[in-house]
DNA sequence: GCCAACGTTGGC
DNA sequence: GCCAACGTTGGC
């Protein structure tokens, strides 16, 4: 069993797909990231192995439901390509894509989900440029260090 | 449903 | 290259 290297928060709205979901099909392609920041993150960072904390957003109680890993090398997001699909973008190009994702497989939901204002309490231990508890708050896909991925899944236990 | 934050687009 | 307008995200 290889350590992991990085760890990753990836956020999905549930009503779109679900931690549930990913328990139901086992690996997804992240498909429809559209922000470049992430897409970087996605394409140039990302490793097979790598561990991610699914997170829901846009909910009722947002916060941090899973576990998945990082399940394939970053390709092109075939939706980008397809004008009937709601991620269809009409500049790229097969030649040149624009949009990349990697698969992510379910590895265990977590025994209760982290609420988004508990792990504000923690902003100080996080960092204020943890970009859960920064203003705005709409990056989808970014790096957690191991020291965050451990105060955050400690949280779990309690 | 509201609205602040903020990324993107396009006219100039 | 600036920046106003616009669209989207996501907490509340």
């Amino acid at each position: 069993m290889s350590a992991r290297t990085r760890y990753w928060l990836m956020k999905s709205e549930p009503d779109a797909f679900s931690i549930d979901d990913l328990q139901r099909v086992g690996t997804e392609p992240w498909n429809g990231v559209r922000n470049y920041q992430a897409r970087n993150f996605m394409r140039d960072g990302m490793k097979v192995g790598d561990g991610v904390l699914f997170y829901h957003s846009n909910t009722k109680v947002p916060g941090i439901v899973g576990i998945a890993r990082v399940a394939s090398e970053a390709y092109p997001d075939e939706t980008q390509f397809d004008p009937k699909s709601d991620y269809y973008d009409p500049k790229a190009t097969r030649e040149q894509p624009r949009w990349y994702l990697v698969d992510v497989a379910f590895e265990r939901k977590l025994a209760r989900t982290i609420p988004l204002d508990e792990i504000k309490q923690h902003a100080d231990q996080l960092g204020e440029g943890f970009p859960l508890v920064a203003r705005g708050n709409r990056l989808s896909v970014f790096p957690v260090t191991a020291a965050q991925w451990k105060l955050l899944l400690a949280l779990e236990k309690q």
